[in-house]
DNA sequence: CAGAATCCAACTGGATACTG
DNA sequence: CAGTATCCAGTTGGATTCTG
């Protein structure tokens, strides 16, 4: 499994990758990564997400095999959601990219600062600029 | 930099995930870590990408400062993307998912089908199912 | 509590045509 | 060759309301 070769298998892989690169899957993971937890604390810890995307975000990683759902159906119902060991396996590239994340925002920051001072022009054209020029700002 | 705690900056990284996690990022990143590519060449090993959000990913990537966009204006004009200190940085874990994806597809796809089979009713309320159940009917 | 069901605005990304 | 400019269908994802 070379890393720098392999053209073929490159669209294949790409799915997988989208799906991974869902916008909450890396946070929802690594919140699994110490133990299972139930709906609502899922949604707490990882915040800013509706219970919509939450609840379809982890459909699809139940579906893919990365976590279990586990009802309780008492009143009121109990939901545990916990990583499979596929899940698990997931975990340890992912959360490399999570610290990565987190070590190096300041860099990707400063970036598209100095990004926009030398094009003043290029102003946001997708929705993620504008997130993060905020975050940028403060 | 502890994996499993920090709940605040929970959000901050789902912005930069998120940016990473974009369909292509991935591909076009390692395609790029051993060495510079013209942006046709690109087109060519990334395979099923259009021009236009090939254009748009690089740029968004230039913004980051993972690439440099170095122009020879030259007839027929010549473009070279490289990755830059930080895209070289970044190569690191997006590499190693990228090889987990390649690895660990099949077991997806297992888990898929496994899925389907439990929940017959479930069929595809999202796109990328498809796409991904496509490759499992191979 | 955990979700299903709607409604709807916003963004993504593909196809096509044109340019320096 | 490497874009830029449109147009446009499909998806994502947020807010809200309702249910077992």
């Amino acid at each position: 499994m070379k890393p720098t070769d392999s053209h073929e298998d490159c669209r294949p892989v790409g799915e997988i990758l989208h799906q991974i690169g869902g916008k909450w899957t890396v946070l929802i993971i690594t919140r699994l990564g110490d133990g299972p937890k139930r709906f609502g604390e899922l949604k707490r810890m990882v915040g800013g997400i509706s219970q919509k995307v939450l609840t379809s975000t982890l459909r699809d990683l139940e579906m893919d095999g990365f976590v279990t759902r586990t009802v309780t159906p008492s009143i009121p119902p109990r939901v545990d959601y916990e990583l499979t060991d596929l899940g698990r396996d997931l975990l340890v590239p992912l959360s490399a990219i999570g610290e990565w994340a987190i070590a190096n925002r300041p860099r990707v920051l400063a970036a598209r600062r100095q990004y926009l001072e030398d094009h003043p022009e290029a102003m946001p054209k997708r929705a993620a600029h504008v997130a993060l020029m905020k975050q940028a700002a403060e």
